[in-house]
DNA sequence: CTGTGGACTCAAACTGCAAACTTGTCAAGG
DNA sequence: CCTTGACAAGTTTGCAGTTTGAGTCCACAG
């Protein structure tokens, strides 16, 4: 019981631990990542990490998962933003993630996967873009069907899935500006959602 | 002059030693093709190849030039096709895409290109996924700027490109039939080229 | 009790090196 | 013109031997 203030340290350490892993698989990769430096970094002994962790993989897991919720709540945020605005909103959503994506080599990592010859950063096994997608999707989902009651549920699933599909496709081969592909992007699903069915 | 004979026989050997090297790669990858394998399975000397391709790299060049304009062409074929129904043409190419790229490893690298971790099959020097996709493009913009010279300049350049990057994405990541797949993006480059402007 | 630092195991990764193999070229012969 | 054989240069392969780093255990300290 009355241990909250351990639950506290412990999730102080998490969350110092995971930060310099993040610092340290943005400058060295996944691999090159020892569990002693990360141990270092926050102060700690290597026996601690471990028993807070139980291995480098799970490590790896959290960290990937603390990146995608991040992600994926920065894209609700976007959306929120701009309640009022289809347009807005979804141009703020993608630009956010061609950002993010341009940004945090982690998201990259994330996004697009397979993708490790640019910068193998992350373990593989622990991770596949899927299920980050699927949140995004879902996220987007749940916006335009709660501010636009009005458009059809079919449409909507194709639409925003194929909104992510063209994000990722932006991320792994741009071809404009971030702001401007955001826009033509945002323009194109609008005409999709709002065209004579 | 008058050797249009051995133009003929030399473009029999270029046929032919590519057909062959397109099985070899399909079956072993790339890497593991050796020109005397390629050679024997044409019935010639290995130095017959090199003295009509030169290298390695130019077999593979060439080989991967010819599988491009026959996917492109093919495209542009299952469009003309249905000259007269913008909606079934699209299906078609799409459609095609899809298969081809499920049939034919050569179709699936050049497409996917830097995906090499599921079948690395190509030299990656001697191509990039950008070309194919962006002749891709151009047939389709060409196709429907003459069906359809109605249609706005921007709306159908933005809509091609979003079209092909979709289809590369469900070859990459696929989460339905091809057909279902054909069909849902069709209706949406459809809702998004005719939708008010 | 909980965290620490050191000792330890073990599998995977790297090192150096020799053998085998491939590419690309050349010359002799049919 | 094509083929066959030979060859230099460069690469890959196989295999010692070594190093590294994950993960575990434990005696000890605050």
């Amino acid at each position: 019981m009355g241990s909250s203030f351990r639950q506290i340290v412990r999730q102080q350490l998490r969350t110092t631990a995971l930060d310099a892993a993040h610092r340290l698989v943005s400058e060295r990769g996944w691999a090159s990542v020892r569990m002693g430096q990360v141990a270092a970094a926050v102060g700690v002994s290597r026996q601690t990490l471990y028993n807070e962790f139980g291995s480098k993989d799970e490590l790896g897991t959290a960290l990937v998962q603390r990146e995608t919720d991040q992600f994926v709540t920065g894209v609700a945020e976007q959306l929120a933003r701009h309640a009022d605005d289809l347009e807005k909103a979804v141009t703020a959503a993608v630009g956010y993630a061609l950002e993010q994506a341009a940004t945090n080599p982690l998201v990259h990592a994330v996004l697009t996967s397979a993708r490790t010859d640019t910068a193998g950063l992350l373990p593989l096994l622990t991770t596949r873009s899927e299920p980050v997608l699927t949140a995004a999707s879902t996220v987007v989902i749940d916006f335009l069907t709660r501010t636009r009651p009005d458009l059809d549920t079919d449409t909507v699933e194709i639409v925003t899935d194929s909104l992510v599909r063209l994000t990722v496709s932006h991320i792994v081969l741009p071809t404009d500006t971030p702001e401007r592909t955001a826009r033509k992007l945002s323009t194109l699903a609008l005409r999709a959602l709002t065209a004579p069915h």
